[in-house]
DNA sequence: GAAATGATTTAGATCGATACAAAACGAAGA
DNA sequence: TCTTCGTTTTGTATCGATCTAAATCATTTC
């Protein structure tokens, strides 16, 4: 048998509801009677009976976060920024990983409504329709999209400026000389995808330079080596760069490079996005478009719970600007 | 206004204790009154409200995961592991991220229990005291230890078998012909590096083998560069081999041999521990002694929801075998 | 046709806290 | 001494489901 409020009422001969006062901090209460009450919390040993509490305020004090691939370390960053937020804050999440799966997204979301949590935030699996993200805040259900964003509809996004990185990404390699850039990492139906494949052809052709190669590629290792071998053909039109999704595809690509016989860094430029700490260490170190997986984190989570508090606000969007991290691999220092 | 199990009830035409029985799938419910109240439920919008319902049933059907350091791959693992055998069981997990701080990972456990969680699966932050675990266990906290073991008492806990996976890897350098066999990553006050580093020595002497020099090394990237530098002297009785406290600082190590100008693999052999993704991938690909990350995290989950509908069954420690997955790092191709 | 049986359904208390309105108290002022 | 007023405390209904024991109801049996 737990010990509850009114146990503790008895033990300090008051009324539950005075008990309740102290446990909510409330100034009402007279310091002498709250230090009785105080210690007496201390004796019996009890622990706050939050759910039971929550159904009379409405709130819990919990959030879900969702996340499409915990394993990505760039995910596993945002996460512990998440963390890292709700908890100066007193607030505690539900993770759910969705291995990019829709529907154990759906199953998820259900789950975390019936536990009342307070809001979500999300990093949508592939393949999620904007119809969801309609039900969910028809519900009333605060929602906050993390990088990917599915849908036009306006809503709480906290994301990067991938258009500015890619910007930055290709400048760099311009000023460096190079013509025949490719692009890995195309074909994925999310919106991070699409902004990059869509930046890359725009600022090429703004510049007045080629559109180089645009490879598909998911977001793994294995595949950035696989994506090398459909790019180099062993030509003198072979690409000079590359541009990369994301730093694992990167690094992939550096590991193909190498197999084939070319240097990453020296005979073909290599440029990632995320700046995840393998990449820095990677020989040659690569050089990457930094996008603050915790801080976005940190971001998505105090701004839910701005949602949370005025539910009615203007949907914001946080979209944070990227730095260009220049290491070995893009070959720069090797052209001074 | 939510809509209730009484909204239900009445637009049913049945009594709140039916409603319920539909529910909680109750084989009491007549065929036709079960049919009608589930489309009550479905024209109405119904979201079950489970925090409610435990208030009586005193079950949440939620678990807490506390896990020392999420953006370290192998944890990340551990974690997608946990989440899948929860949801497989309908259950879900809180996430708490204490980035190796005990006081962090107290607040957590905490809040944990005002959420009234059934049970928690903790991969301890060092420097946990064995008496926290008692505490939690007295009152009444069904706890399940994964990987790190604090205190010596008996508890539930999952983890692999390291005295073996060293066992694995040193006889496997034994018969490749090293005798100079250096272990990093000695001095972290976790059992998972004293269990190693003992084992490094018993097994070294069993064999009548030389105890190589032992370097103390965090598990990162970055250490084990560093612990290169302590290693290796340029002398002719520096290493042959050096076996890791885990992969990431073997591939510190690797990245520090060749920064050095050895080769990892033909000149010094280099193995690790957990088998990352990153470490198959790697140039030279990681010689590693593989510990099933998501399998330890789906026992460690079983396991808890085990002990949470049989709370005074005997404690169980679940020890999974790993495997010596040989590749390139450590040689062995090479000597053939 | 009454009694017994089994299948369904329900009233009402309950889980552990909070919200609200009202009560008790003590000090100050008339 | 009696009001009045501000401070503190409390009784009681409530959140949304579940539990228990008891009430209905439809059959079947004698």
């Amino acid at each position: 048998m737990r010990t509850t409020v009114k146990d503790i009422a008895r033990h300090a001969g008051v009324s539950p509801a005075t008990v309740s006062l102290v446990l909510r901090k409330s100034p009402l209460v007279a310091d002498v009677t709250r230090a009785r009450i105080e210690s007496s919390i201390d004796t019996l040993g009890y622990v706050y009976h939050r759910a039971a509490a929550n159904l009379r305020t409405r709130l819990t004090h919990t959030v879900g976060m969702i996340v499409c691939e915990i394993t990505n370390p760039f995910y596993a960053e945002l996460t512990a920024g998440i963390d890292e937020a709700l908890d100066k804050a007193g607030w505690i999440a539900f993770l759910a990983n969705t291995d990019e799966s829709p529907s154990r997204q759906d199953r998820f979301v259900t789950r975390l409504r019936e536990q009342r949590v307070d809001g979500v935030i999300i990093a949508p699996a592939e393949g999620t329709r904007a119809e969801a993200f309609t039900r969910w805040r028809s519900q009333g259900l605060p929602v906050v999209q993390v990088l990917r964003r599915v849908g036009r509809r306006p809503g709480d996004h906290v994301s990067a400026d991938f258009k500015l990185g890619m910007t930055l990404a290709v400048e760099h390699l311009l000023r460096l000389g190079h013509r025949r850039i490719a692009f890995v990492g195309g074909a994925r139906s999310v919106s991070t995808a699409r902004d990059r494949t869509d930046s890359f052809r725009a600022i090429l052709s703004r510049f007045g330079a080629p559109v180089g190669p645009i490879v598909a590629c998911l977001p793994t290792r294995e595949d950035g080596v696989r994506a090398v071998r459909q790019l180099f053909a062993g030509r003198p039109d072979d690409p000079t760069a590359v541009i990369c999704h994301n730093d694992l595809c990167a690094i992939g690509v550096m590991l193909g490079l190498a197999d084939r016989g070319l240097a990453p860094g020296r005979e073909v430029a290599v440029i990632g996005f995320d700046n995840i700490p393998e990449g820095a260490l990677h020989r040659p170190a690569l050089t990457t478009v930094a996008i603050g997986a915790r801080e976005i984190g940190r971001e998505a989570a105090e701004l839910l719970l701005r949602r949370i508090t005025s539910p009615e606000g203007e949907p914001e969007t946080i979209i944070l600007p990227p730095k260009l991290v220049v290491r070995a691999s893009c070959g720069a220092q090797l052209r001074r």
